[in-house]
DNA sequence: GCCGTTTTCGGCCCGACTGTTTTCAGTCG
């Protein structure tokens, strides 16, 4: 289901965090989450490294490739099982919910036996912790607030981890004999930053293999449902795949009902009504006929009732049909545009992949330039120095256009300080070919207080990018509460871009926010913010998002053309 | 548990905030 690396990836961060929960070593749940990030990072396959090959990442030594090894080779870790059987999975699961932490967890199994956030919010309730040590009013009060936050994702998943379940398995129903046709659609072909349940689509003329292939599927855990046109199945993460088996013919009809959203469908629907109609999921049909008009492919049916194709992303009923009639759908940036990524990370700071690996895969992208832009010293942990980023400039200036040609841009990634102060003074910062600054700390300053922070920013005129505009982290932590409008207008005025971070636990700005830093005229990155080699193709989430808030080309500044993207780069340019 | 070496132990990402502590532990980035 999961590639290998990220398999053992959770594996050994389960195991650092049942170490810490059970007050083992600090240093040891750090080793076992550092080698964690590094297998996650690693370009190659685990599977296929033997012990001296695995004790080659960094971070991973004699231990750690042995438990490896042996997961591999037996799908359990003995250790792991160990701990699992002292301490139940609940107790783990309440380590998510942001303010409470290892200590605090183990406190409130030991003490109050809670091993489950079910079972937390009743002893709140119950006002069971209040005689408990460490947990005053306010301890509560942040619990509740981070369980609510928790809750609020409601079940849904983020769509880097869905698109990962649905690609497998579209590859392995298209394998099918007889499939003619196999696609995801719903939330996850729009792109929507979570996904409820995904659905995938098969067109085919005897439903049967698919159906029974589908159920046969190695992450299969349970058939919720089954019949000839739709089966459901969970997966053993818990997710709900729905399979529908089309007529071919039906295809498009299929897939145009079954990508939504709902309110765009309505829209359709009364159009449809219009023009003398009736669009049902197997097409479009003449109303008083009853007779079948299309429904072989989306754009036939688009085509019938007068308009264009409408890419999925932008089929929220935001207005992209009265868009479309006028001939004023933008035509949204592809993948294909993107021209290089400007916020990527290596080892010289929190990255996992040195600086030659990061160049080298990013080339293999086909990109024209690439930028890398590890942290300023003002992040404490990262420990950054003037003689270390001097001396990564030199790396970076002797890989330049050694890789398939590709122009490489030496910048960093400034933290944006409480009173909007940046990690160096202005002549230092004139030296990097770019400059992104985030907010990484003090979220809960005030309105006021946050949004004079980011319009400071925005005024240096070395600061090019807004990185991870919002800082919101979806499903674990809202963006920060700064008045953007203010913020999008300093943008707009001072020609600072907005990024739009391709992470799949980021995606900032969302869509939303995007459509209206676009009225007031800012233009946009999307970055990945990469911390590795596999994270470059984050791409496609952002630029998905991007699309979700109708970006063409012109918006997008890393679309452009490397003279042009220089030129918006320079102060005050 | 990993790593580098001043090679087999001793350090490991540092600093700030929060709450409840009355001098600091826990959590976070």
């Amino acid at each position: 289901m999961v590639r290998p690396n990220e398999e053992v990836e959770a594996l050994l961060q389960e195991y650092a965090d049942l170490v810490a929960i059970t007050g083992g070593d600090a240093y040891k749940a750090r080793a076992y989450e550092k080698a964690a990030r590094a297998i996650g990072g690693h370009p190659t396959d685990v599977s296929r490294l033997d012990a001296k090959g695995l004790q080659e990442i960094p971070n991973v030594g004699k231990s750690i490739a042995e438990k490896v090894e042996e997961y591999l080779r037996t799908g359990r870790v003995s250790a792991v099982e160990e701990t699992r059987a002292a301490i139940p999975a609940g107790v783990r699961e309440l380590i998510s919910i942001p303010t409470l932490g290892p200590k605090k967890a183990l406190v409130l199994y030991e003490e109050l036996h809670v091993s489950s956030v079910a079972e937390l919010l009743d002893a709140i309730h119950e006002e069971r912790l209040r005689d408990l040590k460490g947990f005053g009013e306010k301890t509560q009060a942040n619990i509740l607030h981070g369980i609510e936050l928790l809750q609020k994702a409601g079940g849904r998943i983020l769509l880097g981890a869905a698109m990962d379940v649905a690609e497998q398995v579209v590859a392995e129903l298209s394998a099918v004999s007889g499939c003619e046709r196999c696609g995801y659609a719903g939330s996850l072909r729009r792109m929507r930053e979570t996904i409820g349940d995904i659905d995938v689509l098969v067109a085919a003329t005897d439903s049967a293999p698919s159906m029974e292939a589908f159920c046969a599927l190695p992450h299969t855990a349970e058939v919720i449902a089954r019949g000839e046109k739709k089966t459901s199945i969970r997966t053993t993460k818990g997710l709900q795949v729905d399979l529908r088996v089309l007529p071919p013919d039906s295809w498009g009809a299929g897939l145009l009902y079954f990508t939504g959203s709902k309110a765009h469908n309505i829209r359709l629907r009364e159009m449809a009504i219009r023009h003398g109609y009736k669009l049902s999921e197997y097409g479009l049909f003449h109303a008083k006929s009853g007779r079948k008009a299309v429904s072989a492919t989306e754009e036939e049916i688009y085509a019938k009732l007068g308009l264009p194709w409408i890419p999925p992303t932008l089929r929220e009923d935001r207005g992209e049909i009265a868009a479309a009639l006028k001939g004023e759908l933008p035509e949204v940036m592809q993948e294909k545009d993107i021209r290089g990524d400007l916020h990527t990370h290596t080892d010289l700071t929190d990255g996992v992949s040195c600086l030659e690996d990061m160049v080298a895969a990013a080339a293999e992208r086909g990109y024209a330039y690439f930028a890398v832009t590890d942290h300023a010293p003002n992040l404490y942990m990262q420990r950054m120095t003037d003689e270390k980023i001097l001396a990564q400039r030199e790396k970076v200036r002797a890989l330049d256009g050694k890789h398939r040609r590709m122009r490489l841009l030496h910048g960093t990634e400034l933290n944006i300080g409480p009173e909007g102060d940046l990690d160096w003074p202005d002549e230092f910062l004139a030296g990097f070919d770019l400059c992104v600054a985030s907010v990484h700390s003090h979220f809960n300053q005030t309105r006021e207080e946050l949004t004079r922070r980011l319009v400071r920013a925005c005024e240096n005129p070395h600061v090019a990018i807004i990185g991870h505009p919002t800082t919101r982290q979806i499903g674990k932590r809202p963006g920060i509460d700064a008045d953007f409008d203010e913020v999008f207008a300093a943008c707009a005025r001072t020609g600072t871009a907005l990024e739009i971070n391709a992470h799949p636990e980021r995606l900032d700005l969302g869509d939303e926010d995007i459509l209206r830093a676009k009225r007031h005229g800012v233009k946009f990155a999307v970055n990945t913010d990469a911390h590795s080699v596999v994270h470059l193709p984050y791409m496609r989430y952002g630029v998905g998002t991007a699309q979700r808030g109708w970006l063409t080309k012109d918006d997008v500044i890393n679309t452009w053309p490397l003279q042009k993207l220089r030129r918006f780069l320079q102060p005050g340019g």
